[in-house]
Formats: C-alpha cells, structure tokens, sequence
DNA sequence: ACCTGAACACCGTTCAAGT
DNA sequence: ACCTGAACACCGTTCAAGT
C-alpha cells in the first residue's frame, strides 16, 4: 500500500537541518496547513516518530524554520549611510517574506527570540547607535518599526473581491457607494492613478516602502531635533486625549 | 457520565448571538486554544453538532467574535479635527483589543472584512477626507496605518526573560553582552529612564502612541507640503536603492 | 425548527519496543 | 543511535436520525 513513487531503500541519516529544510520546502510549496508532523515525516520517508528524534517538538520546528528564513536575509552593508543602510535590509528582509509566505504567521507565533533573530536585530539597532541616535530614540524607533522590519506589510481585511458578471458588479457597486462612500471614493481614485499595477487592488511594494520611508523620515526629524522621551510632543498629544476622554464622560 | 454542575433541563433556545458572545467568553478567559467548537458547546450545555445550526463553521464564529469586538469601538466623535479624531479613535480601538488578547491572531486569519469591519474602515477614511486629505495620500495613509488602525502593537519575538538566580543571571547578561552588545545597551539605558514602569519591560502604551503619532505628524506633513505619488520623495530612495543593489552585484 | 449520536478523517505526542 | 507500531486524547465536520 506504500507508495511505489518513494524507493530509498537506503535514506540518507535525518538530521535537524534535513527536518527543518524539508519543512520550510514543504510549506513554501503546499502551505502551512499542510505541514503537519504526519505530512513531513511522509514526505521524508519516515514514520511520524522520526521525526522527534530530531526536533522537540512542533514549535521547535517552527523556530528552526524562522532560523533558516533570517539567514537568507542580505547581511549588513557596513560603508551606508544610516537610512540606506536600514532600508536596504529592511527591504531584504521583505523580499524573503515574499519567498515564504508561511512566514508572517509562523514568525508572529513564536514566544522568544532565537540566537539568529538577535543577531539580525543587534545589527538594526547598531545602525542607530552608529549614526548618533541616542539609547532612548532607538529604543522608540525599534518598537515603532516592529513588525515592519520582518517585512510585513501588516495589511488586514483585504477588500471581499468584486463579482465578474458586469451586472452584478454594478449592482455591488452601487451598494457599495451608499454604504461606504468613503471607501469607494478612495478605491476607485487609487485604481486610475497608477496604470502599471494590476486593475485591482494596489502596489504593495510601494505601500511598504511607502510606510517605511514616513518612519525613517520621522526618525531622521526627532534625531536632529534631539527629541527626548521626556518631551512635549507626548505630554501634548496625551492632555489632547484626556480632554477627549473627559468630554464623553 | 454527565456533569451533575448543568442541570438546565429547560435551556434557552440558542442563537447566532449567544453563540459567538460565548465563544467571546470561552476566548476571553481560557485562551483562544481552548476555544474548541467542542468546547464551546459543553460551554453552553450543548452537544458539538448543536452548534453548527448557528454558525455555518468556525471560520464563521471566528467573523462573528471580530464584529462583536469591533462594535466595542468608541464611535466618531465630529466635532474633533482630525488628527485628535483618529488617534481616540484607534486608542479606543487598541484598549478594545487589550480586552481580547486572542483578537489580533484571529484577525490576521479573516480572509475578507465584514460590513461591520468596512464602516469603522470607512469612518477612518471619512476623516482623512474631510480634512481635505487628497485621495491619493488618503489611500497611502491607510495602508500605512495598517494593522495599528485596530490597535494592534505588532510586536514580535519578545525578548527571552531574564534567569531568576541572581548568579546565572550575571553570568547571561555578561554573554549577552559580547553576543548582542546593542540590544544590551538600548535595553538598559530604557530601563533606567522610566522609573514608573515594571523593572523589565517597557511601557508598550507608550510605544503605541510614540509609533501613531509618528504616523500621524507624517500624514500632516505630507499632506501640508502637497504630497502626491508621482513625485520625487520615492524615486530618490528608490534610486539610493538600485545603487545600493548595483554595488552588491 | 432545533438538537442528537455515531462516525470519518485528521491532529500532536507518549510509550515501549525493535534493530 | 536511530527508527518503528500502536495507542491516547484530542480536532472540525458530515450524515442520518430523532423530537
């Protein structure tokens, strides 16, 4: 009953990183769903068991993955400026997450950080420090970065797909403009701007570099107004808010 | 075999609401793992299958948990300008979400936006409009924003937690700081700064606000210097970038 | 109309045993 | 040292049946 399409009778000796390859493979091609413990031992050769031998369990997996994933990112480029130097391995970084798509999911599950991870995010912060940030505004500016330096483009809720019958369209369309005249009006003015993307939706490279670009920028400004967290612009920010929490109540 | 604890022999008929307020609950106080349909029907008394005549699958009490949350949102309030507007708007949003802590893994997973989820989507454009935001920046805005329009924080890999014994943890911290000299740096510089908050740690209400506001005095900016798409800003950090992959080749 | 019981096709993981 | 088989305690969901 076994399938005759697998005949290593002699199989190479499994390893950790045999596992783990095997894994970000079989989830690159198939999706995460169909990377189950079952499924990977199968597509090994191996009975499900084999695979404990190796890995601790599914979550030990899970990091060893995310491992091979930051390394294929592009290293430090020592002679850039600051700006550059981030955004250059920023946009690595996402071209990565592009290659495996699996990634965002797995990475957000993830409960600590393994050597290699740290690794990548000392290199970030050293950029910082190296171009005169002080402790406190790097430490803002990592956590304002968060998930972005990853790659994520942190979309959610991608806009229902519009019907193709041209009737029905129509019809959804016109619904739409009562219920959500906002939305609309927006969409439609982004879908005739730009002719190179495709007819729906947007270019996410350039909502990324987009967004990325607003935070290196604000960075930049708070740097050279040495902006301290001990500062106005919170204080400002927050009394506004209280003022707004204050009137509802 | 059965529980003596639920005796209701005469039970309230179950519905779409009471379903997805108890798989609200269930998630709330036991964690989104326990949150099985299995589970939830025990919850209310009920065999597994009962459920099914409610919510078509669980990818379906999954859209019903988001619409329950979102309608927690504090409502536009008109008379505030912009910027005010939409940051009480996503603070609500984001003390909302601190209520639910299995809500930003069940959104990642939605596949589309529900009515509910598009009209808070389209009063946060309606802002944005209303202030004279062209369509254009409107749209990039949005993006932009992302994930932190419902107030997630998009942390990841938190750090490892420090060893307890006083002695392992002296000798960590002295690894650490060879392996990660910056982390370490950044990371006891934040500590000291800000005596108000837990000895380890910092104040993620603060890195919220510290990454909105940065994303708002963004907005203004662009939108006060008459930003559009088709202008420099990008094709000078795009070309920075192509030079950059020149030099690497 | 609403609920039930039994079953199907899966999971991750443990344990004791094989070579 | 490395792999196996059988089993355990779970999943979401289908189907045919009950009241």
């Amino acid at each position: 009953m076994s399938s005759p399409k697998k005949p290593p009778l002699v199989r190479a000796p499994l390893n950790r990183e045999r596992v783990s390859l095997a894994a970000v493979r079989l989830a690159d091609e198939s999706g995460l769903d169909a990377l189950s413990m079952r499924n990977l031992a199968q597509e090994l050769g191996v009975v499900p068991m084999a695979l404990y031998k190796h890995v601790a369990n599914k979550e030990e997996l899970f990091d060893e993955m995310i491992n091979a994933l930051v390394l294929e990112i592009d290293p430090l480029q020592k002679d850039l400026e600051w700006k550059p130097a981030l955004r250059h391995r920023i946009l690595s970084a996402r071209t990565v997450l592009l290659r495996h798509p699996w990634a965002p999911h797995v990475i957000e599950s993830r409960t600590s950080a393994s050597p290699v991870v740290l690794d990548y995010m000392d290199t970030l912060i050293g950029i910082f420090l190296k171009a005169g940030f002080s402790l406190d505004l790097t430490h803002h500016a990592m956590h304002a970065l968060g998930s972005r330096m990853w790659g994520f483009i942190q979309e959610v809720f991608p806009t229902p797909e519009s019907p193709t019958d041209p009737e029905e369209l129509a019809e959804a369309f016109a619904q739409w403009s009562i219920r959500y005249p906002n939305i609309i009006e927006m969409a439609t003015a982004a879908n005739h701007t730009d002719e190179s993307q495709r007819t729906q939706g947007c270019d996410d490279q350039f909502e990324f570099e987009f967004a990325l670009d607003l935070m290196l920028d604000g960075f930049e400004r708070l740097h050279k107004s040495g902006w301290s967290s001990t500062q106005v612009s919170r204080s400002q920010n927050a009394s506004l808010e209280s003022a707004v929490r204050g009137k509802r109540k």
